[in-house]
RNA sequence: GCGCGGUUAGCUCAGUUGGUAGAGCAACCCGUUUACACCGGGAAGGUCGGGGGUUCGAGUCCCUCACCGCGCACCA
């Protein structure tokens, strides 16, 4: 027997000879499998793209989450001797990245306009490639079973082939469209941002009412209202009933007299203030749906600095916050203030990368129209397309009550605005050029001949070139063998926390260009908490438990097996080292049994054992059954309940009853060479069933047994027919 | 306001067509028998958040209430 095995477990020093081993194998590539005919040509695709993880630095608890979940997959599906692709890549996460260089380069007192775009980039890309380096360390280290030799990144030229492509494409179909409509702008970001990337916090304001001629109105941003020139009220308050729509009145208002038009509107709530407010289209978007459903003028107040403009008379060049108790000063000077309510709870949005205060404005910006007829699609919308294949059980979301988040969410899509004025990111493929007193406009994948055109300075939202990644990454738009055998891919796990950022995103996007779904199944995992329930966040990165300490601690099998059992898709996981500790000890049951069956059975005929007893073959029969049992929940993605049981057989039925019963039968030499036959049989089949969760422990044994043709367990064959 | 989830043993959580409540950890008792003390054996512990209903039978289905968490919209 292997001096190895005489002493304890030691992860520590096993893991990365084993990654090596399986990386240098080849067999984490599909080709080579089946060039080594461990795969069949023909055989069923089982293929999932890797969340891209952002290049902002370190992976966490949460990405570990992932990594364990999808390498399960991987390795059940691989063992069942399907062609099985986990293809590896990177985000280049636009702002999220942007803003932390800037981060970085504030400690050193640089501002990214003194470098320019050009120098400024080439920091980005080098932070990004440190990044990038760590990040696919880190999935080794974690044991993915990855096919590195197909590597991806969302900025590539591979990648930035598809964004263009499908930008044309769209662009052409009239879904891309360009246009001033009200947006989310981030003044400390200088950038629009989707109404996705923005995060209400509540904060305790001031609510202010004033007088406005005849009415009072209601506002937490008096600020803002210099321009207001319509007064809105709900066409059936009796409060109201003797004004009429589209009636002026003069009112004395913060800079001097003005021309007020009454506006009924059944948006206002009655209940809400004096249930009249005045309006400011420019800077509220539902102020601004409001003025395009009468036409109403719209004049802008704060420039995108978050200075108020000339407008503003007196107060011109001033930030709003410095400005609003000055105005509300002035007001009160002139009689105008009703009351001021001090305990008003306001929701501020803010932007999820800069923290910055969005200030809602109208701009000129790049939309993808969501709800326009696609001719070539059946005449049905982007929003159709996402909604239908999910109602229709060709993408099953688990666990399933997601559905229902994602159907109310489409509903109330509204165009999503893809430009962004940052540097780091696709450049939007438009040129422009000016030719006397008109303006010429080109889309195109690469610049338009001739002179005088300029490309348009934006770059595009990073989730335009996330949403073609279960294709991008396939060699889209080119018809490559791997988009044909590999797309739509098997399954798409991710955070819910995601959903509607990406998921829905890689469904609009594969849908429309490649009229179908970018995944059959989407497995949805809850968020990683700390013990105390304290969610462990990705702008948290540094407070978080680093997922390399728990392995260097416990061992990579035992914080995949802490992750997976008692963890059901969408349900948060409280991370506990207790636990992990656990199921270290778990790996150390498995070790030590190992040597205990390769010590009594030292010298058996492995290619003609001997025949079982009655009580053996029931042993047998049992672990048959257990592994029919398993193998059905495995397909139904249910590796909590999976792993829970392997580990309770094992143990408990295995090493407590089946090793403990042997041992009396060799002492007593009562059919020893059935139990002896059983032993080394359910060794061998539990370490393959056992591989897809704790790959490490299990394939370092299965290297120590003296089988002389047998290959790597990874590559070995699941042991239950269905 | 609309919607979703959770509430099961001290703690963390499983429990898939409704059929006598489960695991891990912790705590308790016994045991150091040569695979393993990173061990074995044993016992204890829950009116499954409250109330109501359907059913021969409900943790599981329906209604309702409470508390916790989350999402979306609105907040003029």
């Amino acid at each position: 027997m292997h001096e190895k095995l005489k002493k304890p477990y030691n992860p520590k020093e096993t893991e990365d000879k084993i990654y090596k081993l399986w990386e240098d194998s080849g067999f984490f590539n599909p080709d080579v499998c089946i060039e080594n005919g461990i795969t069949k040509e023909n055989a069923e695709h089982f293929s999932i793209v890797l969340p891209p993880p952002n290049v902002t630095g370190n992976l966490h608890t949460g990405h570990a989450l992932m990594l364990v979940i999808q390498d399960i997959m991987i390795r059940y599906a691989r063992m069942q001797g399907k062609k099985t692709l986990w293809l590896p890549g990177t985000d280049h996460a636009a702002i999220a990245t942007q803003s932390k260089v800037e981060k970085i380069l504030e400690k050193e007192k640089i501002r990214k306009n003194d470098l320019g775009r050009e120098e400024f980039l080439k920091r980005v890309d080098k932070f990004a490639k440190e990044s990038h380096d760590t990040i696919v360390n880190q999935c080794k280290k974690m044991g993915a079973s990855l096919d590195w030799s197909r590597e991806a990144f969302t900025l590539d030229e591979e990648r930035n082939m598809a964004v263009k492509t499908a930008f044309k494409t769209m662009y052409d179909d009239g879904l891309i469209y360009r246009g001033h409509r009200i947006v989310n702008w981030d003044p400390k970001g200088q950038t629009v941002i989707s109404d996705d990337e923005t995060i209400y916090e509540e904060k305790k304001g001031k609510f202010y009412t004033f007088k406005y001629g005849p009415f009072e109105i209601g506002t937490a941003r008096p600020e803002t209202k210099f321009g207001d020139k319509y007064v809105v009220m709900h066409p059936k308050d009796p409060r109201y009933k003797d004004w009429k729509h589209g009636q002026k009145i003069t009112v004395e208002w913060i800079n001097g007299p003005i021309e007020a038009t009454i506006i009924k509107d059944e948006m206002i709530d009655m209940e809400f203030g004096t249930g009249v407010m005045t309006i400011t289209p420019w800077h509220s978007h539902e102020d601004f749906q409001l003025a395009e459903k009468y036409k109403l003028d719209k004049e802008q107040i704060i420039d995108k600095y978050g200075k108020l403009l000339p407008v503003a008379g007196e107060f011109a060049g001033m930030k709003i916050t410095d400005a609003r108790e000055k105005i509300v000063e002035k007001l009160q000077k002139k009689g105008l203030v009703v009351s001021i309510d001090e305990n008003y709870i306001n929701r501020i949005a803010t932007a999820e990368r800069t923290g910055g205060i969005i200030e809602p404005q109208i701009m000129l910006q790049w939309f993808i129209d969501v709800n326009k007829k696609i001719p070539s699609r059946n005449s049905k919308s982007l929003k159709e397309l996402m909604l239908e294949p999910v109602r229709e059980g060709k993408i099953k979301i688990i666990p399933n009550h997601f559905e229902k988040v994602y159907f109310n969410w489409i509903e109330n899509l509204r165009d999503w605005c893809i430009s962004r004025q940052i540097w780091y990111g696709h450049r939007i493929p438009v040129w422009y050029k000016a030719t006397g007193n008109k303006s010429e406009i080109y889309c195109g994948l690469e610049s338009p001949n001739g002179d005088g055109w300029t490309q348009d300075e934006d770059t595009l939202d990073t989730w335009f070139s996330s949403g073609l990644w279960t294709f991008s990454t396939l060699g889209w738009p080119d018809k490559t063998n791997d988009l044909k055998t590999y797309h739509p891919t098997s399954v798409l796990e991710t955070g819910h926390d995601i959903l509607f950022f990406w998921i829905a995103r890689m469904i609009l996007m594969s849908q429309y260009l490649l009229g179908e779904i970018p995944f059959k199944n989407v497995y949805l995992h809850g968020m990683v908490r700390t013990a105390d329930g304290k969610k462990m966040s990705k702008s948290l990165g540094e407070k978080a438990i680093d997922p390399l300490d728990i392995i260097a601690k416990y061992g990579n099998d035992a914080l995949r097996m802490a992750m997976v059992v008692g963890n059901t898709p969408g349900n948060d996981l409280k991370l506990n080292e207790n636990d992990i500790r656990g199921y270290g000890k778990f790996s150390n049951k498995v070790w030590n049994a190992s040597r205990f069956v390769l010590e009594q059975t030292q010298g058996l005929d492995i290619n003609n054992l001997p025949k079982l007893d009655e009580e053996d073959l029931k042993s047998e029969k049992e672990l048959n059954d257990l592994l029919t049992e398993i193998s059905k929940e495995m397909d139904e993605f249910r590796f909590s309940i999976v792993a829970e049981k392997l580990y309770h057989y094992f143990w408990h039925t295995f090493a407590d009853v089946i090793i403990e019963r042997s041992k009396k039968k060799i002492l007593e030499n009562k059919n020893s060479d059935s139990t002896k036959s059983l032993l080394h049989a359910h060794l061998m089949t539990l370490l393959k069933a056992l591989h897809p969760f704790i790959p490490f422990v299990t394939e370092e044994i299965w290297g120590l047994l003296p089988n002389k043709n047998k290959r790597l367990l990874m590559v070995e064959k699941w042991p239950a027919n269905k």
